[in-house]
RNA sequence: GGGCCUAUAGCUCAGGGGUUAGAGCGCCCGCCUGAUAAGCGUGAGGUCAGUGGUUCGAAUCCACUUAGGCCCA
């Protein structure tokens, strides 16, 4: 007689290193140690070398302030895609970068100075700026690489390094080469209290309360050809605005070609104004009764001529389809030096972008009554002047949202500047753009379209910026004659100085020292010149990363793929693909794959002021990076991207399900040595070879999705084979084989074949997901010959031919169904209390033919597949199967806890039953 | 205001003219205690955002509306 807890020493039970536990938060920073000391990365990459290349060129982030959940999902977006390649057997190098230059640092810069600002020298501010950038850089690397992300970390590309920003101009150089780059005029903000330009992040919008005016502009052309009942009469048309004082600068009136417009009688005149806002309008200006005369389309009057009510100057009727009838009369004034869409209307028409107004917000000498007059306070006497004339209307005030100088809060003004630009029209550069666009494949698809439309629709590139942190833009111009010195040969001398001084060269030396030795000016052969003080745009710098492409072997230009969100139609891939274009003559990427936002649980934007603002830090420190790498391979990242707690709680319960499997696999293994005890196919229980059938075909989707880049199907797929296929089936089923058999039986060794490669092909699956966990359990899953020293330097599990005939796989999914029916009628049994356990049942199967062979073909495995101590079949006539639940006969063995007659039939063991009594002998107790 | 996108169970996702709309998780209730801060089973959850249209038939196609997202104005 052997006591209970000797028998329990004669199973084989689940042994494990693996904790259930995971302590991420605790582990992965150890992991990152150790990889980064096994040198990792490298060896992933020499392990490639000589493959076919996979190039992702990172989007270089913005170096300021930590990461948020959208630079997470970005990144772990990349690695995953970097990862999966390397597994496919690419070699994938990946080369991070950051966005060193501009605005938001140098504000933030200039905060920090404060007073000091004024005093300190535009190179020793650059250095405070440079520092900063360095800062960031170094808090980011540390978050990316947190995250588990693999690459280049400690030789990224920075837009400040000296040979990057000469890269910079020799791009911007083939634009000069090809005439591509103009000077011109364009309105930005500017403030006249700080007279400077502003930046639309320099911008804040308040309530300001501002004139508001309607004014007539007498018609020269003659309408009355087309409708005679206007012969004879004064007509004129009515504009809107808020803004008298760009009056002085109206050169057109734009009407929307599509509305409808109307010559309504109004007292002794005849004003044209958008038919619907007809009422409105007379009403405004007091008329209770108007006559409608005629009604146009907007697009009749395009071309007509009006005088300007003051001056002495005609102005334009132009078509423009901004137009709106929200407000004002639908006639819009025009004045192409005073606002952005005035300025495109403008450019359109051949307008000139007429701007009397200088720096300090005063008009010009030249303007008349108005010369030398602040433009704000030139309202109150416009309006009074048109009084006085008659051409003013109405004047009241109306209370609306401005946009004021975030440093001085004071109203700043639109005001056309010099400014420098790529033009988007010479050479062809559009289309050619466009052609490109047509050649790139888009993920998701409409992406085409969005950038398309942009593409076609996007003025002329304005390349220059009236700041100091950035690449200057290498222009000079003659002391003597005012000539401007700006070519692809002169950039490039720059950029030669630049590569080795770096860009603060251009404000250490003085313009001879920049220029190529003995440069004059080829107007007046002066040998004296003024450097330009403006910089280049940083989204020209951000664009021309690519450059980082086609100087080694395996980084070849162009990209294989960029990978950025949405947003970056407008930035990074458009800036990136016209560079491209103009300089190259090509498109720097073949494929282009945006992601969305990330939202809150409500599917609103996150901002701090809402308060649903999570921090990636919040989540790696308490869950671990796994739990955000398993969030984004969850998600269809082509739509937004939604976090909150109750996806936190999915997350990590995922994430427990899937190391428990592990381990409960790992823990079956503990005595299993792949070298030895490995299986041959033919000899596998067919179970046994059917959870490999099922783990072929779950590799094949798997990997057919990382293809597509569908990770969200990886994660689904494996996770539901885990749940479904292994957990609450196969791994429940094979336990008593596992446990109860002899260590070395054919039984176990099968089962221990089948879950030693299904663990091996899962763990390489999910590397890319979960880098962390399935390098944890690589280690401690049992080594063989040629086991490699990391997961992250397998491949994925090769293409293999079936496990099982298709004939079988389709018997097994039938058994399946019956084993559906039998759980359900195995619960009313538990309900009634005629059993706890399953092996307390036995099963009577009443069969009608087809079934009935079925279930006598697999008689014998039966009771293991039903996880019941045993099942009789008998065939009956009828057409359902029915399905019996009885209480089991016999004893219980003590050993295998199945019910069988055969206890008690050992007289060595008489608590154990035959199948336990024959293992014992063999394993000598 | 314009361009592009999204809306299917509490959550993450399938289904894209043809029975009664699916999966996993979660939830409820139970079982087990030899995967145990684990494992197994049953069950309940949906006006497929709304309205209108096309059609013999619409979650699916079309239009509009609503709510949300990105970009632009």
């Amino acid at each position: 007689m052997v006591d209970k807890n000797d028998l329990k020493k004669t199973l084989n039970l689940p042994q494990t290193t693996f904790a259930m536990k995971a302590q991420l938060a605790q582990k992965e920073p150890e992991i990152i140690k150790k990889w980064e000391k096994m040198n990792l990365y490298q060896k992933i990459q020499e392990r490639r070398q000589g493959h076919p290349t996979f190039v992702l060129h990172d989007g270089p982030p913005y170096a300021n302030g930590h990461i948020h959940l959208g630079t997470a999902l970005n990144k772990i977006l990349k690695d995953f895609i970097v990862k999966s390649k390397t597994m496919r057997g690419y070699l994938s190098p990946y080369v991070p970068g950051w966005d060193c230059h501009g605005l938001p640092i140098e504000i933030r810069v200039d905060q920090l100075l404060g007073e000091k600002k004024k005093q300190i020298s535009v190179i020793e501010k650059r250095k405070e700026c440079r520092k900063y950038a360095l800062k960031f850089i170094d808090i980011q690397r540390e978050e990316f690489v947190r995250l588990g992300v693999f690459g280049e970390w400690q030789k990224p590309y920075l837009t400040m390094n000296p040979e990057y920003e000469a890269d910079i101009l020799r791009f911007l150089a083939a634009f000069f080469d090809s005439g591509n780059v103009y000077k011109g005029k364009r309105p930005v903000h500017w403030c006249l209290h700080c007279q400077t330009a502003l930046a639309e992040a320099e911008i804040e919008y308040k309530e300001k309360k501002s004139p508001s005016i309607y004014v007539k502009f007498p018609l020269l052309s003659d309408l009355y050809e087309k409708f005679p009942v206007l012969k004879g009469r004064k007509v004129s048309i009515i504009i809107w605005t808020t803004t008298p004082w760009t009056l002085p600068a109206n050169l057109a009136i734009a009407v929307h070609p599509d509305y409808e417009y109307i010559a309504a009688e109004m007292g002794q005149e005849v004003f044209i104004m958008a038919r619907r806002l007809l009422p409105v309008v007379a009403e405004e200006l007091g008329f209770t009764e108007y006559r409608e005369l005629a009604v146009f389309s907007g697009k009749e009057l395009e071309g007509l001529k009006a005088r300007h009510p003051f001056i002495d100057r005609e102005s334009v009727l132009v078509l423009a389809e901004y137009v709106t009838l929200d407000d004002g009369t639908g006639c819009v004034h025009t004045a192409p030096g005073h606002g952005y869409d005035d300025y495109l209307t403008g450019i359109a028409y051949g307008l000139d972008i007429y701007t009397p107004v200088d720096e300090e917000g005063k008009f010009l000498p030249q303007v008349e009554r108005y010369g030398r007059m602040n433009v704000f306070q030139a309202n109150p006497v416009i309006i009074e002047d048109m009084k006085k004339d008659g051409t003013l209307l109405k004047a009241s005030e109306i209370s609306h949202s401005y946009p004021h100088c975030w440093r001085c809060k004071q109203p700043v003004i639109f005001r056309a500047t010099e400014q420098w630009f790529i033009s988007m029209d010479k050479n062809d550069l559009r289309q050619r753009t466009l052609q490109e666009i047509k050649k790139i494949r888009w993920i998701p698809y409409w992406g085409e379209e969005r950038i398309a439309n942009m593409m076609a629709a996007r003025p002329d590139w304005c390349i220059s910026r009236q700041r100091s942190w950035g690449v200057p833009i290498p222009a000079f111009y003659c002391e003597n004659c005012g000539n401007i010195l700006a070519d692809g040969h002169i950039t490039r001398h720059v950029a030669g100085i630049f590569e080795k001084e770096g860009s603060n060269a251009w404000f250490e030396k003085p313009a001879a020292e920049l220029l190529p030795p003995g440069q004059k000016c080829p107007v007046c052969g002066s040998q004296n010149f003024k450097k330009e003080n403006n910089i280049l745009d940083v989204w020209f710098e951000s664009g021309a990363s690519h450059s980082i492409l086609g100087k080694r072997q395996d980084l070849p230009w162009p990209a294989d793929i960029y990978v950025e969100g949405h947003d970056q139609y407008r930035g990074w891939f458009n800036s990136s693909l016209v560079i491209g274009v103009g300089a190259k003559n090509g498109s720097p990427y073949k494929t282009c794959l945006t992601h969305g936002f990330v939202l809150d649980e409500q599917g609103r934007a996150m901002s701090k002021s809402l308060g649903n603002y999570i921090e990636p830090n919040e989540i790696i420190s308490q869950h671990g990076a796994e739990i955000l790498r398993l969030w984004v391979a969850m998600l269809n990242y082509k739509e937004d991207a939604r976090f909150g707690q109750e996806i936190l709680q999915r997350l990590v319960e995922a994430y427990r399900k899937i190391r428990n499997t592990w381990r409960f696999l790992l823990g079956n293994l503990y005595d299993f040595n792949p070298d030895k005890d490995l299986v041959e196919t033919e000899k596998m229980l067919w179970l046994d070879r059917w959870i490999l059938e099922r783990s072929r075909q779950i590799r094949d989707r798997v990997i057919q999705a990382y293809d597509d880049y569908e990770f969200h199907v990886v994660f689904h797929s494996l996770y539901n084979f885990f749940t479904v296929d292994l957990s609450a089936f196969y791994l429940d089923v094979v336990k008593d084989r596992m446990y109860c058999s002899s260590p070395a039986s054919l039984e176990r060794k099968s089962g221990q074949t089948a879950m030693f490669l299904v663990l091996r092909d899962t763990l390489k699956l999910m590397a890319p997901v979960l880098p962390f966990t399935t390098d944890e359990a690589w280690e401690v899953m049992p080594a063989y010959q040629g086991k490699e020293e990391s997961v992250h330097l397998t491949d994925f599990p090769a293409e293999a031919s079936r496990w099982l005939s298709e004939e079988m796989m389709k018997k097994v999914d039938r058994l399946l169904e019956i084993r559906e029916k039998v759980q359900k009628e195995m619960e009313k049994a538990r309900e009634s209390k005629l059993i706890g356990n399953s092996l307390e049942a036995r099963l009577l199967f009443r069969a009608p033919e087809e079934v009935y062979d079925l279930l006598a073909e697999f008689k014998a495995d039966l009771p293991a597949l039903f996880i019941v101590s045993a099942v009789q079949v008998e065939p009956v006539s009828g057409a359902e199967l029915q399905i019996l639940v009885e209480r089991a006969e016999g004893q219980k063995c003590e050993r295998c806890w199945n019910f069988s007659t055969t206890v008690g039939q050992d007289a060595v063991h008489p608590e154990v039953c035959a199948r336990c009594s024959q293992v014992l002998k063999e394993i000598g107790q």
